[in-house]
DNA sequence: GCAATTCTGTAATAAATGGAACAGGCGGCG
DNA sequence: CGCCGCCTGTTCCATTTATTACAGAATTGC
């Protein structure tokens, strides 16, 4: 699966017939659009007959055509997934500096596809203060969830983190209702038990707001709102920097939506925090001409 | 025809019932693949039934299944042929969009300031399985030590997640040693508390490396290794995004390093993992030939 | 130049697909 | 609380589609 299925044509075109290779060349031409089509209009296309169509996927290995068809989709969805798409360039090294880039280019492609009006929507469902939100994630997205709900708890009472063993989480259940909302992150390889509790959920009624790759969680069977991120990076690991933005977006905007509230919320809580070390005001000497960071809450 | 089916889809969200914007965000998500194949995959993949696709394309104005996936492709055939016709960057409102680019803008700098060799340096330090390796977070960015931790626990041993109250964190420091390895997570508004534990286990000779932001969280002199990102949004909050991607590319790196041991370890924890929905293999309908997520750990 | 063989298109077939009618279910409105 | 309307999934049918069998055409070898 290394190498395109374009060079794989290329190398097999001597053993072809000659009408054969009329149509590999017709698809080379237009590849790969001229093959994700029917049979008939590949054939129109190449100027030969259907069942050379045939033969010629054939002679390269499919069984049949809508394996080859499979074969160019695949294809064409890695290729358009990971901006590695980028030409023989490059010339630095593809070691550290590549993964941030992509992961960049992750966001960009991931916002691009994403409607306003859907997050303003799951915004506006988490703003309500009504609702109880529960927030969950899989292995590693778990981080996520804690991440948001620590947020969203200083903007809004009512936001459990739903913790620990699946055992336990059936114990969250019991409080949802019709009115309360279920923020999951899954992303593949998808886990079974998010999944479970996610349809135990959908069944009392509960919003369920799915946020996870593009190849969607089956969770999205059950939720209302979807937000897709792009999570593909070379690595073995996907990358979360999107699901991230994400969710930063919806606090974000969950903030904006009642500033007032919000306002009175982050400072009352600020007396609480044992933030913002002392020493840095008193202590510490010169510290140099580096001006301390303002706080953005202010 | 001038504008891409994408955006109208986006734009014609609002008008779609709840199914046909599952639908909607599938394809987006997709896009524009899960528009070639069948009927019946796109609505496996999307998590819906065959007709509410077909439903779904009527809306968005095409009068058959057919006439949509022609658009489709014809629309991928010119951004094909022509390589300048790049997604038309839609000029849309600055509300939400902004903080995303700005986002990427906060990574790509972030990247651009950081010193290939400090990374490497610090890639080689977690590499170590010699070395135990604790990881701490403040209020938001603990999540991040947790998501770090999560990975770094499959990849070698001795990963120590400190949790919990302060109080509790002195435990901690009993076993910290000189060869021993701190990662902290803390950007402004810096806590005392970070800073304390992580006096202390310098004090013990413990190798700190510090994950800030730019304008260097207390701890910066203390630590062996900083790592600053940029976290400015327009927001109240900061991001973390560039320190996920920071953290990510540090996860990369230690796995590419013994990539034999990387594989062995992930796979055996393979095993032990309830990831990966069956029904996604065996329980969905025809499901056809659809292919799976790939596994990128394959 | 003839014959055998391979190649190619036409025609028929069987499968799978898109599409339409139908009925259950959900939420909204009175 | 019950009725009504819309949405959604299931079932079925008609059509298109891929695929096979066959016969004609071309070509190569002798």
């Amino acid at each position: 699966m290394t190498k395109s299925l374009a060079e794989d044509i290329r190398e097999r075109l001597e053993s072809c017939t000659a009408t054969e290779r009329r149509a590999a060349l017709a698809l080379l031409a237009n590849y790969p659009v001229l093959g994700l089509g029917t049979v008939a209009q590949f054939a129109a296309a190449a100027g030969v007959s259907s069942p050379t169509i045939l033969r010629f996927a054939a002679r390269m290995g499919f069984p049949t055509y809508a394996a080859l068809q499979t074969r160019l989709r695949t294809e064409l969805e890695d290729q358009l997934k990971s901006p590695l798409a980028k030409g023989p360039e490059s010339p630095a090294e593809p070691g550290v500096l590549d993964f941030a880039d992509i992961a960049c280019a992750n966001i960009g492609d991931t916002f691009r596809q994403l409607p306003n009006t859907e997050l303003e929507a799951v915004v506006a469902l988490l703003g309500d203060e009504r609702r109880t939100l529960y927030l969950l994630g899989g292995r590693f997205t778990d981080a996520l969830a804690r991440y948001m709900a620590a947020h969203l708890r200083i903007l809004r009472g009512r936001v459990v983190h739903v913790a620990g063993q699946e055992g336990n989480w059936r114990d969250y259940l019991v409080d949802m209702g019709r009115k309360d909302v279920l923020i999951v992150f899954d992303i593949r390889r998808y886990q079974s038990d998010l999944a479970r509790l996610s349809v135990a959920a959908a069944n009392l009624g509960v919003t369920i707001v799915l946020v996870t790759d593009s190849w969607l969680s089956p969770i999205a069977s059950v939720a209302t709102h979807v937000l897709p991120a792009r999570v593909s990076v070379p690595s073995p690991w996907d990358s979360s920097a999107a699901l991230m933005v994400i969710a930063e977006t919806l606090i974000a905007g969950v903030t904006a939506t009642d500033p007032e509230r919000s306002k009175r919320r982050i400072s009352m809580l600020e007396v609480y925090r044992d933030d913002d070390d002392p020493k840095r005001r008193s202590g510490r000497q010169g510290e140099t001409t580096e001006e301390a960071p303002p706080d953005p809450q202010a």
